[in-house]
This record gives structure tokens, C-alpha cells and sequence, in this order.
RNA sequence: GGCGCGGUACCCAAGUGGUAAGGGAGAGGUCUGCAAAACCUUUAUGCGCCGGUUCGAUCCCGGCCCGCGCCUCCA
């Protein structure tokens, strides 16, 4: 079974086969980075990484292009308001790039926290500004785009496969127009590629209209194409942006090279709170610093995955505590299975154990193959680490490397895939060490004074410790210990 | 008004034309000094409502109700 992706585009799942054979092309539209990074964010990037992750894992060579959006979008209308990272800059008096370099950071921080793996190139708006004019000046040539008092805009009307991406026509969209028209337009869904500056305006640049910045749409066109060739294979992003910001490039970068621009179109889902939609100009998100104050990171990318990145996800402490502990279950596993690994390698064993490992992994592949289906694949290592438990309880202990073979499983479609399953040391430092060879000490001690049931003073122990965020378990053949 | 999505147990959430994955929470049990962890058993005769197609529908079709998204910036 080959892997099917729904397809935006054609509205159905499709098999999925890349232009070059082995290898994936694929742009991920990023954030504008004027303010911290949200939980929208993280469903976004942790799905998308999935995605890539599993791509790669299935063998192909992968290029993955996320932009940065340091200029040209606009805080209303896409053709009228503030630039966003200028208007950040007027709040808090520093220069626009300071705000777009410290967001930025902040962005890549968060990420790296979720275990999201960085794209290969990561390119800034503000870095494209000649490929822009560029594609301009190209529509400009094919009467695709005109050109009013300074401003260029995109004429919707000369392309008329307009639409097609988010299933709209132009004539539906003026009946609902509730904006007002910006009168320089000819039609009101006619777009901006470039706006001309006002001189009290920061970021602008020359053009051969005048000085000016870039529309919002035009950046993604600029650098998908530039990193990825005139067509690529993948193109994701947010739900919210199918239109206009999707169907704007389709449209522009169709018109500019006349060759089809993206094969495959990926939306994910948004995150609600509380069953409404979560946005900056709502006001009701949840900085993902917020949220790692409460859960783990790798909580929340297992909140992310346990839906299909199709659904909304709605975000609520019930349910993250629900996702808490079961992620604790399986890092419980992995953690026991790695214990007793190191116990099988002291000594001399044979049996092995009979667990169908081949059967969890084709049906791990098979769910993520049917559209990158996370929340089953998830399903899949929960089978396996109950049957992992149920074996590790018995008093049949296995071979170091029938256990070992285990841990491979778990490696692969839990960390390598999923993300989900780090860690599990490789290298100590020596404040870690330390810990380890401390936690040892009380663990004797503390063994000591229970041969003698001095249990008010084990208790002691063990609260104490539960206190500093360590938890002991006694087990039959000894103590363990894990933070948490 | 136009376009689109969804309504599955107490919560989160997959899914299939043949009788409902997984996680959390709950109940009972095993283990244990106790706790924790783990294991076993259990928890929707039912998948918004009403019709239709079918031997059979939660899954297909039609209608209705409710919620949500896009059509203005947003991952």
C-alpha cells in the first residue's frame, strides 16, 4: 500500500508520487513573527514535521522550505493597513528587524522544544525582495498585474482558473464582500504585489515603481520557486490561508511561468479553545511559553499527533492532562524496557520473547500511509507497549536481544517518525551523573532502613524526593526512580 | 448570502457497508508494608435527529437540527 495524501486541490486522497523519483519537494508557509509563537503554531509545525519526518523514513530525500515572514503583511484588508512587524516596532520602539530577529528566535526556540526538526532552509521575505520584483515585473510583461498610482496589483480577471485551489468564484465573492474596496483595485478581488511606501513608512525598498514593499502573497511565490523549482511537490499551510493567501500564489506563480505550481496542497486543521477558533485578533491564544509552564512540550506534540492534523484540535487542560499521563505510560515503557536491557546484558539469557514485531510495524506504516494517520499510528505503539509491559512483568526474563528488538520498534516510529520518544542518555553529563550516583546512594539507604520496616522513615524518603519532582518505584527486584 | 467542515461513551479522539481503535477518567481484581508503576477484567446494543437505498448503515443518499471555519489579518 502506497501513500495516499489528501490532496486540497482535488479534494481526494491521492497516491502519492513526487515529480523526481526519490526525492519531495516541499514548502511549509511559516510565521510572521511579530509576537510569541502559539498553540496554532505548534499544531501546524509539529504536523508538518510528522509529515517530513515520515517522509524521509519511508526513503526519500526530502527539501524542506519554511519561510519567515519579516514584511508585507498587513494588519486588515490584505491591500490596506499596517505592516504587522512595523506596527510591533512603533509599540515597542525598536526597529522592525529587531522585532522580526526576536520573534524569529523565540519561533525557533518553541520548535525546538516541540521536537520540531528545522527546515533545511528557512529563508526571510526581507531577503527575497529582488526575486519578488522579479515575478512582478514578469506579470507586469504578461498584462497579469497593473500598475496604479506607485502599488501593483495582481488582475484576477486575466487568470481564470481563479478559484480553483479553495473551490470559490469571483462572482460569489463579491456578493459577500464585506470589505471596503480599496478604489485603485479594477476588481475587488484583485490583490497587491507591491504597495508604495509612504516616507514615514520604515521598511521600504526600490523598485522600478518607486520606493515600496512587497504584498503578502508574493513572498511565498518568490521563495517556494526560487529553493524548489517552478513546481514542487508539497505545498502546506494553515487551513485559514486556502484563501486568499493559497489561491493568491497559485495564482500569480501559475501566470508568471505558465507551468502547473504545486502538485500537492496539504491544509491543516486549526486549534480551538473551547470549541472557538483561536487567533492573534481574538485574542484568546495561548503563547506556547504559556503553555510549557504547565505541560511538557513533548506533551503537548503528543496532544498535537494524537488528532489528525485534518481536525481541529480543541485545546483544554482536561484533555491535556489526559494526554500527559498517557504520554507518561509510554515513556514508562520505553524507560522499563531500557532498565531491563541493561540488566540482560549482565547476564547470560536465552529465552526469547515471542512478540510479532512485523505486525506492529506494518500497521504503524499502514496508518501513517493513509494520510499520515498519527493518532492511529499512536494506537499502534500503545498495542505494542502493553504487550511490552505484560512481557517485561513475567518471571521469564528475555534475551538482550529479542528485548533489544523491542527497543528498536519503539525507536523508530516513536522517536524517529513520531518525535515522541528521545532521549534514553548515550551521553552523561556529569551533573546528571551526579544525580544518578546520588539517587543510588539513597536507594541502598533507603532499601536499609526497609529490611528493618522502619517505614516512616522510608516514607520520609520518598516524599521527600516526590517533593524535588522524583518519584521511586519498588519494585521486586529493587527500586527505580524518574523524574516526574 | 456564497463556499466548506464537523456532530462517536464522563473527557480527548480514530474508524469501517456486516455490527464500534487508542488515551484519560471510573469500577473490580492481581502484585505490594503502604504508595507508585504495571498487568487482567469491566464501562457506547450505540456513533445529532428523521426518512431512503441495502440481506444489513455509525459509515451511502435526501431532509432537518446544532456547532465551527473561510469569504478581512491569522498556523
Amino acid at each position: 500500500m502506497a501513500l495516499q495524501v489528501y490532496n486540497t486541490l482535488t479534494r481526494q486522497k491521492e497516491e502519492f508520487t513526487p515529480q523526481r523519483e526519490g526525492r519531495v519537494g516541499m514548502y511549509v508557509c511559516g510565521p510572521t513573527v511579530y509576537g510569541h509563537s502559539h498553540i496554532g503554531h505548534a499544531k501546524s509545525y509539529v504536523s508538518f514535521d510528522a509529515i517530513v519526518r515520515y517522509l524521509r523514513f519511508i526513503g526519500y530525500k526530502v527539501l524542506y522550505v519554511q519561510n519567515i515572514t519579516d514584511v508585507g503583511h498587513l494588519t486588515d484588508d490584505a491591500d490596506e493597513g499596517e505592516d504587522k512587524i512595523e506596527k510591533q516596532s512603533k509599540l515597542d520602539r525598536v526597529h522592525p528587524m529587531q522585532i522580526a530577529e526576536m520573534y524569529t528566535r523565540s519561533y525557533f526556540e518553541d520548535m525546538d522544544s516541540l521536537g520540531v526538526l528545522r527546515p533545511d532552509i528557512a529563508p526571510r521575505a526581507s531577503g527575497h525582495i529582488t526575486e519578488q520584483i522579479e515575478i512582478i515585473e514578469e506579470l507586469l510583461k504578461k498584462g497579469n498585474a497593473y500598475i496604479a498610482h506607485g502599488s501593483v496589483y495582481f488582475d484576477v480577471s486575466k487568470f481564470k482558473e481563479y478559484g480553483k485551489l479553495s473551490g470559490r468564484s469571483v462572482e460569489d465573492m463579491e456578493a459577500g464582500s464585506r470589505v471596503e474596496v480599496n478604489p485603485e483595485k479594477h476588481h475587488p478581488a484583485d490583490f497587491a504585489l507591491w504597495k508604495k511606501a509612504q516616507p514615514e513608512h520604515i521598511m521600504q525598498w526600490p523598485s522600478p515603481w518607486g520606493k515600496g514593499y512587497p504584498g503578502w502573497h508574493i513572498e511565498c511565490s518568490a521563495m517556494s520557486m526560487k529553493y524548489l523549482g517552478d513546481t514542487f511537490d508539497i505545498h502546506g499551510g494553515g487551513l485559514e490561508n486556502q484563501f486568499p493567501h493559497h489561491e493568491c500564489e497559485v495564482a500569480q506563480s501559475e501566470c508568471a511561468t505558465g507551468k502547473q505550481f504545486v502538485k500537492y496542497w496539504i491544509h491543516n486543521n486549526m486549534v480551538t479553545v473551547n470549541g472557538q477558533k483561536m487567533g492573534k485578533s481574538l485574542g484568546n491564544f495561548v503563547t506556547l511559553k504559556d503553555a510549557f509552564k504547565k505541560f511538557d512540550p513533548l506533551v503537548v506534540r503528543f496532544f498535537i499527533l494524537q488528532s489528525h492534523y485534518r481536525s481541529t484540535l480543541d485545546f483544554g487542560d482536561e484533555a491535556l492532562h489526559g494526554a500527559k499521563v498517557g504520554f507518561e505510560k509510554l515513556q514508562n515503557t520505553f524507560r522499563n524496557l531500557n532498565e531491563e536491557i541493561t540488566k540482560a546484558s549482565r547476564e547470560n539469557r536465552t529465552e526469547e520473547a515471542a512478540i510479532d514485531l512485523p505486525v506492529y510495524e506494518s500497521r504503524f506504516r499502514a496508518a501513517m500511509d493513509d494520510d499520515f494517520n498519527t493518532p492511529q499510528a499512536i494506537a499502534v505503539l500503545f498495542d505494542l507497549s502493553r504487550e511490552t509491559n505484560a512481557l517485561l512483568s513475567l518471571e521469564t526474563k528475555f534475551s538482550i536481544g529479542s528485548l533489544s528488538a523491542i527497543r528498536e520498534v519503539f525507536r523508530k516510529f516513536g522517536g524517529t517518525v513520531l518525535g515522541l520518544i528521545t532521549g534514553e542518555s548515550g551521553v552523561t553529563s556529569t551533573d546528571v551523573q551526579l544525580e544518578a550516583d546520588l539517587m543510588k546512594l539513597l536507594i541502598e539507604v533507603r532499601a536499609d532502613v526497609r529490611t528493618q520496616k522502619l517505614w516512616s522513615l522510608s516514607d520520609k524518603i520518598r516524599d521527600g524526593l516526590k517533593n524535588f519532582g522524583i518519584t521511586l518505584e519498588d519494585k521486586k527486584d529493587g527500586t527505580g526512580w524518574r523524574r516526574g
